[in-house]
Formats: structure tokens, sequence, C-alpha cells
RNA sequence: GGUCCCAUCGUCUAGUGGUUAGGACGCUGGCCUCUCACGCCGGAAACAGGGGUUCGACUCCCCUUGGGACUACCA
């Protein structure tokens, strides 16, 4: 059995779309699965809206949510040679032909055809002219206007379309440049690409493309095309409906395996299972096993994935780990990046209730926070007289206390609440806001451990003023 | 308009001719509890409609409806 070699090939016109990253992650597992090849190839052909900058921003995002490639990455741009020398080949054979329609002429007729309600498709008017090359001139293929041709979707089973819903299209510009259909197809054959996997998009295209793959007598490669991702109003995911960059959801406090757990299930699944550590879905991918539907694309859900990450992260002691991702987002929220011993309390603390990174920041706030504003309302409703003696009498006690020592912490309270015969949800509320300025918090003694006993007792005594 | 694709709870999905249609997110009731969160236990919530095929359809076929993609000298 011949290796199996998939590729990825964004055009770097922006940043890596989240679609994009899941047709990527499909195609790495689909090639880690079968212990194949997972090739990298830059399609930039485009000059005009190419930038050097997307495609880093790619590389990074792939990087980030580790979909590491073996060979590439490849730029077409490098390897116009190659493209040309195939049309000159197609021209050679009769199978293309030098066209000199300019494109205000193709408009008009596009416009016409479209009031006629006929199907605008290039009208063949130069096909048997003979024309050679010269300026403004592109080359078309050739394309049979009859027969059916047809594939074998491994995602959607048999697709077969007319021949003559085709039109003789354009595979070299007039500037020069080879357009995305013919390179698709060089590359991928050159490249021996035996499974074609991308966007649900490109169905349209594959025809084409085949007639290609069999003007030049290639090998057809699998393809399966992967259903598109849906914003919450079905229509194509795009930025009016969100963050749509794999970078920007690393912006917010996403961790990759969450990112990568989540995309992972939009259209595919194992039974029942629902969390997957990179092993397993190494082992249990198969492109044979992806949906043929569209997935809408659900925050809540992969909030939720996030959450159970971070809290994963942090049940098996990988501190180091996120509070690197936390330094840059305390530093963004304009804290003092504390210590490495404070950070990864902050993160003991904090960690099972935020749902991303930035979460644990804005929760935590207060332990980077020098004082507390006490809302209005929070201290006229919890700072009432009654409350007062308990608050002095615990500073008092607090004041004995080794904060290293949790036991310590609650037996001061639970003096004070035997001398007085209260409980300790009398108090817990009135401390909590004042070390917090929030009803919502981290355990008190917890807090209490990593703020340290200066601050305590000076956020304590700061309320009874 | 034409071509192609798609259709199970609000969302992601399991299902592969006979099930009380399962799980997850979200929502919700409760437990836990110093608040919140976590965790645990429960609940509401779906086969788009109509025809066939069949002893029997969520499952197979057709139509309708709805949605999406493509229809460039973009990829």
């Amino acid at each position: 059995m011949t290796e199996v070699r998939t590729r990825f090939a964004p055009s770097p016109t922006g940043y890596l779309h989240i679609g994009g990253a899941r047709t990527a992650l499909f195609s790495w597992l689909y090639a880690r699965h079968t212990n194949g090849k997972f090739i990298l190839r830059i399609e930039d052909t485009d000059a005009q809206r190419s930038t050097e900058e997307a495609t880093s921003q790619i590389l990074e995002s792939m990087e980030w949510l580790g979909l590491n490639w073996d060979e590439g990455p490849f730029y077409q741009s490098k390897r116009l040679d190659i493209y040309r020398s195939y049309v000159q080949k197609l021209l050679d054979a009769g199978k293309a032909y030098w066209c000199e329609c300019t494109p205000d002429d193709l408009e008009k007729k596009r416009e016409i055809a479209l009031s006629e309600k006929r199907k605008p498709k290039y009208d063949g008017t130069c096909r048997h002219k003979g024309h050679g090359p010269g300026p403004g001139r592109v080359v078309r293929l050739a394309v049979p206007f009859t027969g059916v041709t047809a594939f074998d979707d491994m995602i959607k089973g048999r697709i077969a379309v007319n021949n003559d819903e085709l039109d003789d299209l354009i595979i070299l510009r007039s500037d020069g440049m080879p357009t995305y259909n013919f390179t698709v197809v060089i590359d991928d054959a050159t490249m021996n690409i035996t499974h074609v996997i991308r966007g649900d998009d490109h169905v349209n295209n594959t025809p084409r493309q085949i007639i290609i793959y069999e003007a030049l007598g290639f090998e057809l490669p699998q393809f399966a095309h992967v259903p598109m991702i849906l914003g919450p109003d079905k229509t194509k995911l795009s930025k009016r409906h969100g963050a749509t960059s794999a970078m920007v959801y690393k912006e917010m406090g996403y961790l990759p395996e969450a990112l990568v757990n989540y995309l992972v299930r939009l259209s595919w699944s194992h039974g029942d299972q629902e969390i997957f550590s990179l092993q397993e879905l190494i082992e249990f991918f198969d492109v044979h096993d992806v949906g043929s539907s569209a997935a809408v694309f659900n925050t809540e859900k992969l909030l939720w994935l996030n959450q159970y990450y971070i809290k994963k992260a942090r049940e098996e002691g990988r501190l180091e780990e996120l509070s690197a991702l936390l330094k840059p987002i305390i530093q963004e929220r304009g804290y003092v990046s504390p210590g490495a011993n404070l950070i990864n309390s902050i993160i003991t603390d904090v960690g099972d209730r935020a749902k991303t990174l930035v979460d644990i920041v804005d929760i935590g706030d207060f332990y980077f926070k020098e004082n507390i504003e006490i809302p209005e309302d929070l201290g006229k409703k919890f700072f009432t007289p009654e409350i007062a003696p308990y608050l002095a009498a615990i500073i008092d006690e607090l004041g004995k206390a080794d904060f290293s020592d949790k036991a310590q912490m609650e037996n001061a309270f639970n003096h004070v609440l035997e001398d007085n015969h209260i409980k300790f949800k009398i108090i817990a509320q009135p401390v909590r806001i004042a070390l917090t300025g929030k009803t919502m918090s981290p355990g008190i003694f917890e807090m209490m451990e990593t703020l340290g006993k200066d601050k305590v007792i000076s956020r304590l005594k700061a309320v009874l003023k």
C-alpha cells in the first residue's frame, strides 16, 4: 500500500480562519492516523492579495495548534516555471489555447447571459482561432462539451457533473500567473498527494480539476470535501459572527487543546465521546467518518471545553505552562506581573472558575490591585454597624495567626464565631467583599493565604473606616 | 437564474429497518457549600413536510420546503 500524503494549502491573503484550521486539523489527523505525511503549501499566486505577514501568521497558528508538517512549506510563487511548462504541454497537445477576449467584453457577455437567464459561461470565441501568445492574452483549457465528470468523494459519496456545465477556464492569466484550479492540480499531482482534504466550497471546482488531471495524464487522488462551519445564522462563518482567526482565540485566552477538541467535533464524532486526547484523536480519526452536513460554530461549548482544559492543566500541575500564558494577559490588563509562586497560587485559587485564561486575570483582579474599591451598594449592604465589631475581632485574631497555615486562619475565625455565637456565613460575605470588592470569589481561606497577612489585614481595616 | 451539496433536541452529535430515539453544550430543579465556580443527581427539549418501498421506517427512494456552496484573469 502506498503512503498517504495529505496537504493543507492556504492562501496567504489573511489570517488562518477557524474553518481553515479545522480543515488543516482533519488533514493532519488523517496523515498521522495513517502514518502518512502532511504537507504544507502556501498558495500565493494572487500577487495582489498575498502578503508575507499573512504567511507568517498562518504558520504561527499552525504551530500553536500543534499541526506540524513533514514537508514544506512550499510556495507556489516559487514554482511558476513548473506551472508554465505544464501550460505549454497542454498548448502543444492542443488541449489549451490562447484567448484574447478582454475582461470587459466577458463581463458584458456575462450580464447579457444572466439577463436572458442563460448560464454565464465562456462562449468559446477564441477556441479555434489559433492565437499565439500576446499582450493581454490568457490561456484557456479546452474542456470537452459532452460527457460526465464524476468522482467518489470520501465524505459526500459520488458526485457527477455534466461537462456542458463547465466552461473553458483560464489556466494562465494575462500577467503570466497561473490560476488556482491549475496550480492545485499541478502541485497535488507533482507532490504526490494521495488524499485531497479540503473545504466543501471546492466541490464545484473538482470536476474542472479532474479534467486537468486527465488532460495531463496524472493519476487522480482521493477527494474529501469537509462541510463548512457556519455562524449562528447558518451562513458561512465570517467576521461579522465574531472572531474567526485562530490566533485571536489564543489572545482571548483559549488553550490550543480546547480549540482542537472543539473543532474536531464539528462534523466528526466517535460515539458519545466528547473529550479527546491528541493520542486518541490520532487513533480514532478517519476522514471516512466525517459527516456530510455543515456545523454551526457554538462558542458556549468551546468555552466549556476551554474551562475543562484549564482545570485539567491545573490538576496536572502544569502551572508553569499556564503562568507563561497568563503573563502577557496580566500585563495587558496593566498589572504588574507577580512572582512565580504567587501566580501559581492565583491559578490554583481561580483556575476552576475561569472559562478562559483572560477570566483568570479578571476574576482574580484583586490579587493584582493595590487597593480595593468597594462598590457603594455593597458597602452599604454588608458593612453594617452590627458587622463592624466582628470584623474588628477578626482583624485582631488574624493578627496572631500564621498565614501559611490554613488551620490557624480558620481558628482565628472560629474564635470570633464562638465568642459571638454567630455562624461563619454572617461574616464570610463581608470579609470576601473587603478582600475583593466583589460578591463572588475563590474560598476565603485560599484567598487569604495567597494575598498574605499584610494585604488581608489592611484591606479589612480599610473597610472599617 | 443554473449546477452541486445538505436536513435528528436551540447548538454539536449517536443511530445505520424493529430503540422508552442515546450523549454533550446551553437552559433548568436539587445536592454540596463561606459566595461563585467545580463536582454529583434529576428535568424540559429533536427525527422539516408529503408521497412511496416494506409486515414495519429517523434509517431506503422520490417530490416539496428550507438552508448552504459555487457560478472571477480569488483561492
